[in-house]
Parts: structure tokens; sequence; C-alpha cells
DNA sequence: CAAAAAAGAGAGCACTGCTCTTGCTCTGGG
DNA sequence: CCCAGAGCAAGAGCAGTGCTCTCTTTTTTG
């Protein structure tokens, strides 16, 4: 039989869990991962704390349910992002991308602030986390990857000797179709897609930037003439 | 009469003060700054919890103390690392200056992780902080100054109209001497250069890149590239 | 239908930040 | 010189936290 009708105790349980989530990214949304508070969840939901520890086994557990869905809720965000604009030219769809992640991060400052930010407890990331986290990644590395069918620049400057075989393996790993030249710029450019985001969500653009989002795109669309783009 | 010498009380005073910072940046290294407790630091100075309430009033006024020491050895690192190449061509003294921050970032993660990843409460930030934190981007802004005398590259692509205004302001708060292209595109790389680090410290680049000096090397000598370095 | 598994409730432990009151000690102005 | 007031430490206590344990109820399963 279906696992959806495996009896009313199943379908409770999984109920459950959602709302429990639901109510924790709400106060998560609200006060930060600092503050999220088991009790609070608990109190909010009608039960008492020690029940919930049937559903998450600890805080950080609970936390890291939401670090999964905050990488699959912006994975999800670029994704359509990207399919809007699916047929538009690669340098047009690199931007959109970058500006989804802005846009979501914007949106949700405390659940990016949990995947990018500092590692919440000792620190943890979870393997389960990694197919999730690399969506974006996916994402621009199709990219690239369609732009080189057409014309692209070339990337500057060559590699240095000491990072050659470096980059061939990441190149191997990630992207084998491409030039180890470009996935070196490519895996740069991401991180550095972070950067700009990470730096307006957390405030360090106060009182320096002012008209962001024209900023943001003239800086990614640079990220993307490093890439070989446009 | 000198403040060092006005009396046993004000120079106790400072003592403990440093004591308390002391032995809290050494809880802050040890288990980051959610594990930061008050009455731990408090314990192991062999006074009670409500005794140190006298020299911090809160636990996020301790912390923003350790903020602004952060970002002054910070940039400390950073200027110490410049002065040893300060007649290098430009080129060269940005990557000084950039790897200065990785290092620094790499050898006090938690105090990265404190100044440059989620703001940590609520979210503050005192205007107190603003002079420690600027001391990078001022050594930044003045490598780009000195190299402006020689040759430098174009920057490309040319601004946009919708940003045209926006840099201009920009560019008449921090270098006036500067263009507004270069201003712009030093800002973003700015941020970018915490995308590096960040994604490094906080181990997004775990099992993705392993050589990780030259990779950054490579990277910041595009960033320098980028704002007409070399 | 009875045994077993799953779930909730409640008490309790050890910890946190923070406040308030009670004393002791040092210091500056009369 | 001395003594009132400022500075400081200590202790008790409040409200909250994550988490564990036991006990009871409910549901599923052999």
């Amino acid at each position: 039989m279906s696992s959806t009708a495996r009896g009313a105790r199943a379908r409770a349980r999984i109920e459950v869990t959602a709302a429990i989530k639901e109510e924790a990214r709400r106060q998560l949304a609200a006060e930060g991962a600092a503050k999220l508070s088991l009790r609070a969840v608990a109190r909010e939901l009608g039960m008492v704390s020690s029940a919930l520890y049937r559903y998450f086994p600890s805080r950080d557990d609970l936390l890291t349910a939401l670090i999964i869905d905050a990488y699959d809720s912006l994975g999800a965000s670029a994704e359509a992002a990207h399919a809007a604009v699916a047929d538009a030219v690669p340098l047009r769809r690199w931007v959109a991308v970058c500006e989804a992640v802005r846009d979501w991060a914007l949106a949700h400052p405390h659940e990016y602030a949990l995947i990018y930010g500092s590692p919440v407890p000792g620190y943890s990331a979870p393997r389960t986390t990694v197919p999730a986290a690399a969506r974006v990644g996916i994402l621009l590395i199709g990219i690239v990857r369609d732009a080189q069918q057409g014309q692209t620049r070339p990337v500057e400057p060559p590699l240095p000797a000491e990072l050659r075989s470096e980059a061939e393996r990441i190149t191997a790993d990630l992207a084998p179709d491409l030039s180890p030249e470009v996935v070196t710029v490519l895996v740069a450019a991401w991180s550095q897609l972070y950067g700009l985001v990470g730096f307006e969500v957390f405030g360090q653009f106060n009182r320096l930037v002012e008209e962001r989002a024209p900023f943001f795109r003239h800086a990614v669309t640079r990220l993307a003439h490093g890439v070989g783009l446009g």
C-alpha cells in the first residue's frame, strides 16, 4: 500500500512535522536562528516541549532541516528565474540567476544567514545538504556551458603554473567539457556572487551603496564577462 | 594628571575590563559566539556573574567590544602586510592585503564570523564599529589611487546610465580623485574579496577547492585587474 | 485480542542572561 | 583628617533555555 495511506498515525506524523517546521521557520524569519526556541515552537503549537523531541532529536536537527529547506527554496527560486529567460542570451540568463539569488536573500535574510552566514552550532553542514546547496552552482555551470557553443571572450590572465593541476582536478569534478581556465574563474565568481549578496543583506553597504539593484546588476555583469559571457 | 595614574580603582577597572575581554575572546575562539557565556567568563575569572555587569551592561555589549577589537585586529594585520611591501608595484600590494585578510580570517574563524558572518543578535553594528571596519577598504582605495599615477588598464564595461549618478555619489564620499568607474568596481571587488574568504572559512569550498592559497591568489589577482591594476 | 510500538504529558536537571538588594572598600571635597 | 557617596562584589532570585526520564494513553500489528 502507498505510504500516504499508511494509517492515521503516519499521516499525522508528517503533518505535525510540517507544522513544526512551519512555525520554526516563522520564528526564524521573525527573530533569527539564535532566538529559535524549541519550547516556543512547542508552545505555539499547543504541545509540550518534550513531545517535540519525537520529531526532531535536537534543536540542531531542526535547524538542519530548515537549512536544507532554505537551500531548496533558494535553488527553486533561481531555477524558476532561469526558466523564465531560458531562451535568452547566456549573459541575460546569468544576470537573471544572480538577481534571483539576491532577491531571495533580501526576502529571506535570516534564512540566507543560516546557509551562507556563520555556521550556527559548533558547525555542521552534514552531507545531506550538499545536493540542495549545489543547485545554483549547477545553474551557473550550465549557462557557461551553453555559452561555450557560441563565441566567448578570452579568459585572462592565464592560469599560473602552481594552479594548473588543481584547476584540472576541479574541472574533472565539476564540468569536464569546460576549460580549466573557465572553471576556475567560475568557482571564484560563484563565491564572489555571495560576497556581493552577503554585504547587502548583512548591512555592509549601509550608508555606502544606496542604489543597490543597478549596482548589483553591474557587478554581476562584470562577473559574467569574467567567465567569458557577453 | 595622566589618566594612567588616576588611582588604583581606575587602573583596576581597565585591567579587569581587559581580562574579561581576553577570556571572552578565548571562549569565542574556542566555541564561537553562540556559546559565549557571561557566567562562564565570570566563573573563569573567579568572580560572580553579576559583578561582570559593572563592566559590560549586557552580553551584546561584550560582543560589540569584541567586534570592534576584531575589526581592529584585522585592520592592523592588513596594514602590517601592506607596509611590508609598501614599495612594491600596486598589484603586489593589492595581493598582499587580500592575502592578509585571508590569513587573518583562517587564523581567527570565529572572530571573522562575528564581523563578516551573520549579525549575531537582532542585529547591531553600532556606529562605533565604522572606523575600525573601514581600515581594509581604505588600504585598497589607497593602492588603487597610487596605481592611477602610473599606467592602468581600462575598466570595462562602461557604467550603465542608471548607475551613473549613484556611482558619482559614492565616488564623492569615498575617493573624489578617482573615476566613478573605478570606484564602483572597487566597492564590488571589496565585497567579492569577502565572498572568497567567507566561502573558504565557512567550508563552502570543502571537497571542491583544495589548493586554496593559489586559487585565492589567482582570484584576487583578477580582482586587481578589474580595478585597473597590473 | 493481546503485545508492541508510537506518541504525549509532566517533572526535573543544569544551564543561560539579567535584576535587585545587601554589604564592603576606596576616594574626593569639606 | 574624615566621612558621605561612589564604585564594586556577592548572593539570591526570576524567567527562560535544551534535553532526559518516567508514566500514561493511543494506535498499530502479529
